[in-house]
DNA sequence: GTGGTATTCAAGTGAATACTTGAATATCAC
DNA sequence: GTGATATTCAAGTATTCACTTGAATACCAC
C-alpha cells in the first residue's frame, strides 16, 4: 500500500534542506547571505574560517539549491536563492528561541545583558517615521547598506561610529538597526551614542525583517555627509 | 570585538534545531506529529523503523525540544512542542519544493501521477463548505480525525474508504483531504471514488496547514453511520 | 510480590562529516 | 603568452551519526 523506499528518499530530500542548515558555520552564512550577497572571501572572514572550508560549506548550499552564483571577473558571489530561505531561517531561529533551552543563556553571552537597552518593534518604528521624530541609522557595513536599507536611514557603520558621531543630526532619537534580533551592531551602537549623552534605542529585529515583513525598502550608496569637496 | 567562541555556540545552537530535523526518519516523525500526538510503537510503526531506533531518534527531538511528552500508564506519548515547529516543518518543505532539484521527481515516484486528479485550495473549500454543495472526507487513520478535523468532516479511512461507500452521501461532490500536500491517502481515496463513478477532488494541502491558518477546527469521535446497535 | 508490555539505555559497526593542507582551475592585467 | 588572485578540488584524520542487538527500567494487572 504505502511505497516505503520511495517515501523515505521523499522525506530525505525534505530533510536534506534541513540538514544543510544544520551546522552552525553554515547558518552563520545563511545569516550573512540573508543582507545580501557577499563574494567567497569575505564570507569566510565574517564567519572565521578558511577560505577551503567555507567554499566548501557553500558548494553544500549550493548542491541543496539554498543560495546561487554570479560570476563577476574571478569573483563569485554568492546569495540566498529566494525568500523562502529567509523565512526557513527565521523559523529556525523562532524555534530555537522557543524550545532550545540554553538559547537564553548563550544569547547573552553572545550578545551583553540587553535590559537596559529599550527597543522598538517594526510598527513603532515606522509610525514614528511617519510622525517625524526619528533619526533612523543603519550601522551594518556599508556595502549591506547599499544593497538594501530602511528608507531614509543613515549610514554609520559601528565600526565608525565613535568617530562620526557629529554627523548625526541632534534633537530626534536615534534608532539603530542592523542584521536581526541576534546581532550585535545595533547594541554597541545604542550604548555608544548613550555614553555620550545621545537618546538612541534599537530596532528590534533586522533588515531582512523588515524586507520580508514587505515594508519599503531603499537601495545604492549613502549621501555624503559634513563636505569638503 | 566580535566574540567569536560565543558567536559560533549561538549559531551551533540555532543549527541544532535544523540538525534534527536533517534525518529523512525524523522528519516523518515529525510529519506524523503535525497530525496529533502517538504513543512510541505506532510512530515507529509509521515510520517504518524498529522501535529502539525510533526511541532514539525520539530522544534527539524531545532534547532540541521540538517534542514533548505525556506518560499514560505505561505508554509514553509525543506530540510537537507547539505551533512553531507546525511551521518550520511547513519551511522546510517549502523551500524544498522550490529549491531542490530533484525533489518534483522524487514526489512523483512516492505520489504517483496527480495530472488526473483535480485539487481545491483551503478558499475554495470553504466557499463551497458556505455553499453547502460539498462533503468532506477525512481519509486519515481515525485517531487522527479524533484529534481534530475540519468542521463536519466525516470521517473514513482510507482503508476502509472501498467497503464504506455506502456509507456517503450521494449527489454532492466529495472533497477528500488527509496529512497534507505530500501524502497520498486523499488520493488513493479520489481515484477509489472515481472508479465507482463518484464525483471526487483532493483538497490541495492537509488537516495541519488547515489548522495552522486558524480555520475552524472540531475534535472528537465521528458520529456512527449506518446502525445496528 | 510475579509476569507482561512499553520504552529507554548501552555497546558495537560502517558510513558520513568538518576541518586541514596542498594542489588544480579559472579569470584578469599585462 | 606570464604572473597574480579568487575559488574549487582532493586526500587525510578525528569525530559524529544511524541503525542493530540485547539488556535494563517503569508501569500495569493480578
Amino acid at each position: 500500500m504505502s511505497d516505503r523506499p520511495a517515501k523515505d528518499k521523499l522525506f530525505d530530500a525534505f530533510a536534506s534542506v534541513a540538514k544543510v542548515l544544520g551546522s552552525g558555520r553554515r547558518a552563520e552564512i545563511v545569516d550573512v547571505l540573508a543582507q545580501g550577497e557577499r563574494p567567497v572571501d569575505e564570507i569566510a572572514e565574517e564567519i572565521g574560517q578558511s577560505i577551503a572550508n567555507t567554499s566548501q560549506h557553500l558548494q553544500q548550499l549550493l548542491r541543496v539549491g539554498l543560495v546561487r552564483t554570479r560570476r563577476e571577473g574571478t569573483r563569485i558571489h554568492y546569495r540566498l536563492s529566494g525568500t523562502a530561505v529567509t523565512r526557513l531561517w527565521a523559523a529556525v531561529r523562532e524555534v530555537a528561541s522557543e524550545h532550545v533551552a540554553e538559547l537564553d543563556e548563550l544569547a547573552e553571552a553572545y550578545l551583553g545583558d540587553r535590559a537596559a537597552l529599550d527597543s522598538l518593534t517594526r510598527t513603532e518604528l515606522t509610525n514614528r517615521m511617519a510622525a517625524g521624530d526619528v533619526v533612523v541609522l543603519d550601522v551594518r557595513p556599508e556595502h549591506e547598506f547599499r544593497s538594501g536599507h530602511i528608507p531614509g536611514a543613515v549610514s554609520v557603520p559601528v565600526r565608525e561610529l565613535a568617530g562620526r558621531m557629529r554627523d548625526l543630526p541632534h534633537g530626534r532619537i536615534i534608532v539603530a538597526y542592523c542584521r536581526g534580533q541576534y546581532c550585535v551592531f545595533a547594541d554597541e551602537a545604542v550604548r555608544t551614542l548613550r555614553e555620550q549623552g545621545m537618546p538612541a534605542v534599537r530596532l528590534e529585529e533586522g533588515y531582512p525583517e523588515w524586507a520580508e515583513a514587505g515594508l519599503p525598502v531603499e537601495a545604492g550608496a549613502p549621501r555624503k555627509s559634513g563636505a569638503p569637496g
